[in-house]
DNA sequence: GACAAAATGTGAAACGATAAACTGAACCGT
DNA sequence: ACGGTTCAGTTTATCGTTTCACATTTTGTC
């Protein structure tokens, strides 16, 4: 049985080099003590291969080095890959991700963010899925907090990263309008009751504008949940001529459901989808969709946090731009 | 400005109380204080909306609550797939995901473990890309660790998770052979040089036994790594007659390169994956892969840390059958 | 009713790191 | 030679919780 092999704490570096915890603990930062003293307890520090116990530094009150991320709902493709950029740039600065998925689950957002602050992360990078409810504001006032693609309830954030949803729902009507096509359904997420939705409202007023019909269906995001809806939608005698889609997980479900019913696309029905995720391009056909830039999403909303943190005040939000991606799957009404 | 509203701590119900610390502590956990005494303090504690600090808890050397998750890359599909229904998994025990993700750097795959333990995760789940270096059988012997498609260089781990690649490369082969294939590329992945990846070793044995030629290729795993690497290997002139990826991920990017090339799936070119991304059967064509049910092998891995932390000592390995998904991405040779 | 054994509770010491307050010295200009 | 700074440390208290060792009360048994 070879020795536990406890970690080395910072009490041992203390022992070993003859000086006291605190000088230990000054020494480790770079601060107060002489160059040589601190030259000599990080030889030992390195010696013993010493890293410094997140857990009891949190305690202290310092930082964990580790930033919470919660997102709304890790069965959708766009979560996920903002899930990966956000964790692999928090990753260049040497932070850590403490990930938690509402899965879907608007409600108990909230209640995730408070066990991901009670674990003393520095600060929070949130993309919610539902209305904020309860008492953000409070979380928010003590832990630094970056929203991306959603609001909190009038809670301060250090940062915002918003997409225009606007503009990019307004470039596929107009494009959908351009094909001729009039009796449009919109697939948006079917969380909690939240009626000012940015995205359905932008659906309305744009509709409102060009004269278009659209239905607006409540949906499951994952695949497994548009797919019956889609069967559904796509049954009735007055079916839409064209489906979009507000967010490509969802899409690619109805493209399945079409497949099933035997219904073309884009010949019967166009589909057009809202995150022009890696694989849109690749599907058959390729899925029309608006592309967000998750890349750049995520670099605004760590920087944000990051510069925050480091005590900076800069431009605390950012609009990033939608471009949709014309493919293949919306064409003309036949 | 509000009061800052800290959260309330174990001695500010001892206060209300009227009792110690200690008796708190115990009432809080049901240990040792009469049955009156714990519901006075059960009730003052939903009063104030208690909930115990992990990190606190974590330093005295209990449980977090928290898991650490490693993945070896979450740019691959596969991988986002299984961290996704791991999370689910987790969090239906109660658990929390603490993620960290090696970007498909085999050698960065300890660093990050040991920083996971030093945050105090209860255990570890590893989902590893590379071939296990270094002393993981330290880390093991002490953080509870389960393994999924993975070994760690003789690590005593809790649970293992493992899949039948052996089976699963020798249905795909069998398959292309009965297809009438004979020179095919192996696309797998490019990390670490480890020659006796078991996925590989599995293709040298089935190839012998099947009297084809195959060519392994490292490869990135990405989209935009496999890509390039495609185009590459298509542009010989003795070009392979069907092309085996190693991951879903990869048989993506190298589609992408075949309609690049004007090259027509399956009838110029046979294409099969290797986990049967959801996605899989929607792209064009839907690509033969071969299934392994991510979500039991989620629910095994934590089901096998979950009881080893319970105390309880069951099975602890569990091998995943192959399903292989045959679909249009595949054909005879012309 | 005596005495042991539970039951219930308390105080103090951890866990590992940090920060405020304090202690000597060396050094400064005048 | 005097008070004042700075330097390079040390002591001590603290974060919130658990646990060990002990103190007190209650209960049980003959």
């Amino acid at each position: 049985m070879a020795t536990p092999a406890k970690r080395p704490t910072i009490r041992q570096i203390a022992e070993e080099t003859g000086l006291s915890v605190t000088a230990v603990s000054y020494a480790l930062r770079g601060e107060r003590m002489s160059a040589a003293t601190i030259e000599r307890v990080q030889a030992k520090a390195d010696e013993l291969g010493y890293i410094a116990d997140p857990v009891a530094r949190a305690l202290r009150g310092g930082r964990t080095g580790t930033v919470g991320l919660l997102v709304g709902s890790l069965a959708d493709f766009w979560h996920q890959t903002l899930a990966h950029a956000i964790q692999r740039e928090l990753r260049s600065h040497g932070l850590h991700t403490l990930l938690a998925d509402a899965d879907g689950n608007p409600a108990e957002e909230l209640a995730l963010a408070q066990r991901l602050a009670a674990q003393r992360v520095d600060g929070l990078i949130v993309a919610p899925v539902g209305p904020a409810g309860g008492s953000w504001v409070e979380l928010a006032a003590h832990l630094p907090t970056v929203t991306v693609a959603g609001q909190l309830a009038g809670a301060e954030v250090v940062g915002e990263v918003a997409f225009d949803q606007t503009t990019g729902v307004g470039e596929v009507l107009r494009h959908l309008h351009a094909l001729g096509h009039e009796r449009i359904a919109v697939l948006s997420w079917a969380v909690g009751a939240s009626p000012d939705r940015p995205s359905e409202r932008a659906v309305r007023e744009q509709a409102a504008i060009l004269g278009l019909q659209c239905e607006i269906v409540p949906c499951a995001y994952s695949l497994d949940g548009s797919r019956p809806l889609a069967l559904e939608v796509l049954a009735r005698e007055d079916r839409p001529t064209a489906i979009f889609c507000l967010s490509d997980s969802m899409a690619y479900g109805v493209l399945h459901g079409c497949r099933e019913l035997g219904l073309r696309v884009p010949e019967d029905i166009s589909l057009v989808g809202f995150d022009d995720h890696p694989l849109s391009r690749l599907v058959d056909p390729p899925l029309t969709s608006v592309n967000w830039s998750v890349d750049r999403a995520a670099r605004s909303a760590v920087g944000f946090l990051v510069d925050h943190l480091a005590g900076e005040v800069n431009e605390r939000r950012i609009v990033i731009a939608p471009t949709l991606a014309v493919r293949a799957s919306s064409g003309p009404v036949t």
